[in-house]
DNA sequence: TATTTGCACTTGCAAAATGCAAGCAAATTT
DNA sequence: AAATTTGCTTGCATTTTGCAAGTGCAAATA
């Protein structure tokens, strides 16, 4: 993992941490899913690399974007779970979002959740938030 | 340059295209500076090798993000611009800068910017993409 | 006019990151 | 007690990155 920083630009120091092709898309599954396991992010789409997961989970947590938590019905599970530094993420990840809808074709599911944004994005960002960081 | 696309989520495709290291300092670099020659990128702090510039410019140009222009004083230099897609990117960018004011130290310059932005930040985004955007 | 310099790349090669498959220990289920 | 689940680690081939040097054309200089 590494860990210097390229220069003081702050656009820099983010990619530092989490910009490559991964990061992202654990940060977005633990936004919508609130919580998920090692397993869980091996189920996505993507179909990311196990020895990948663990270094990026690895990278997240150390930057404080993520926390693991114990599972509350098993000592073989994980949970994983966004910080405010990860959910502070959110509104990045809705811009992205906006951008894709006009570029690209989005899922229904998706797109729902963009006309929620579009109702009102500052109390979606905050009900949002608030739903993620309900329960330490 | 890889093409195919990991799956039909909007980040997983942004991400195809620009969630590496240097993709994101490349538009950032033409959301300041308004237009850049290729050796004015690499100028930037980052101090980005030559072949990986030359592979993201056209990644970045065949995604339609950005745009190859000559150079008006001379047909040695090309100028790059950004296209409305990659203008498109400046909430992201300013997102990520809300994001890293919270959590790193930003150059002064750098703040100055989010001051304008949180007076207004429709407006500043209105009038930015203007700018970007005068003159083919 | 000849020559040097500037600019936008390309090329070659070593080093690092990624991707795939298999392995492994602890916890849980059967 | 044996098989399965879970969260990783390990080994190795492939791909990407990074560094240094080189190339070809335009422009400035001698």
């Amino acid at each position: 993992m590494d860990t210097k920083k390229r220069s003081d630009c702050p656009i820099s120091s983010s990619l530092d941490i989490w910009g490559d092709k991964w990061s992202l898309l654990i940060i977005r599954d633990l936004m919508f899913a609130k919580q998920c396991t090692y397993g869980d992010f091996l189920k996505s789409d993507e179909k990311i690399a196990t020895n990948i997961l663990a270094s990026r989970l690895l990278m997240l947590e150390t930057n404080g974007l993520i926390s693991k938590q114990d599972h509350p019905e098993s000592k073989a599970k994980v949970l994983y779970k966004l910080t405010q530094k990860g959910v502070d993420l959110l509104p990045v990840m809705i811009e992205i979002n906006i951008w894709a809808d006009k570029y690209f074709t989005l899922p229904l599911e998706r797109k729902a959740m963009l006309v929620e944004v579009k109702k009102d994005k500052e109390a979606f960002i905050r009900n949002q938030t608030a739903a993620l960081l309900k329960n330490g």
